[in-house]
DNA sequence: ATAAACCTTCCAATCATGGTAAGGTCAATA
DNA sequence: TATTGACCTTACCATGATTGGAAGGTTTAT
């Protein structure tokens, strides 16, 4: 299998297919007579498990090890479950960061009348 | 005033003020007979609403545009708070995103019983 | 035969920030 | 006065994840 129809069947784009490769979070791709690479059904399966992840925010650190345990059929679930943990974590600070941040500014937009006039507590704000 | 003392006073760091300027968003600073850099108490002012104005999460295009109209004695308000309600949206959509795959991934874990066994849920998914 | 659609590698850009290296300047101290 | 240390200057390099493009080789279909 091409690289375009791995990246069509996985989801992930040919160019981060290849980035991955490059940084060594996937194994270096079988090449075909014509100097290709070559994929399996398998290395697909592998590229869909990347692909969710990043869909799920982790970095690829933590990608690389939960790659590493999905790979070991006798991982112990707590150390998946300690990774998943700690992004739901990094996951509240983030939210609880950018909502403070919203209502901060939402209040102060509903202080700003909004027309012609350029009196407006936004600015005022950012400007103490 | 050195950039490292107009640094001082605004919390935005050196190397960010010569980025900032750099890139247009600033105007070039004066330079003393040395060379360097010199900043009056007004460019301080501004660079502090800058390092505010990153507080609150805005892009730098976003601060070019407050930058502007902050400077604009006769702006009209409805225009800073366009700004300002964009950038509420934009926030809203990204913790409503994160909010989303928090849930999702805190649902997943709490289905994963998180010990010794290699059994796992989380893996499962990912796996998909 | 030719054109389109692939593939390859290499290089550059994004955004905001930090680091570092090589060199000039200024202030205080031995 | 000489030196030291703390500044400043410009110019690169790196991050993380991704996209874009150029230049060139291969395959496939017309």
């Amino acid at each position: 299998m091409n690289i375009g129809e791995a990246a069509a069947a996985s989801g992930v784009s040919a160019k981060m297919i290849r980035y991955y490769e490059s940084v060594g979070l996937l194994p270096e791709a079988r090449r075909a007579g014509n100097g290709y690479r070559d994929y399996t059904d398998q290395d697909v399966h592998r590229l869909r498990f990347v692909r969710r992840s990043r869909d799920f925010g982790f970095s690829m650190e933590q990608i690389e090890a939960l790659l590493a345990l999905w790979s070991d059929r006798k991982r112990p679930s707590k150390d998946v479950k300690a990774i998943a943990m700690t992004h739901v974590a990094e996951l509240d600070d983030k939210i609880e960061h950018l909502r403070a941040l919203r209502n901060t500014l939402s209040h102060l937009a509903d202080c700003c009348h909004g027309d012609h006039r350029p009196d407006c507590p936004i600015l005022e704000d950012l400007g103490k």
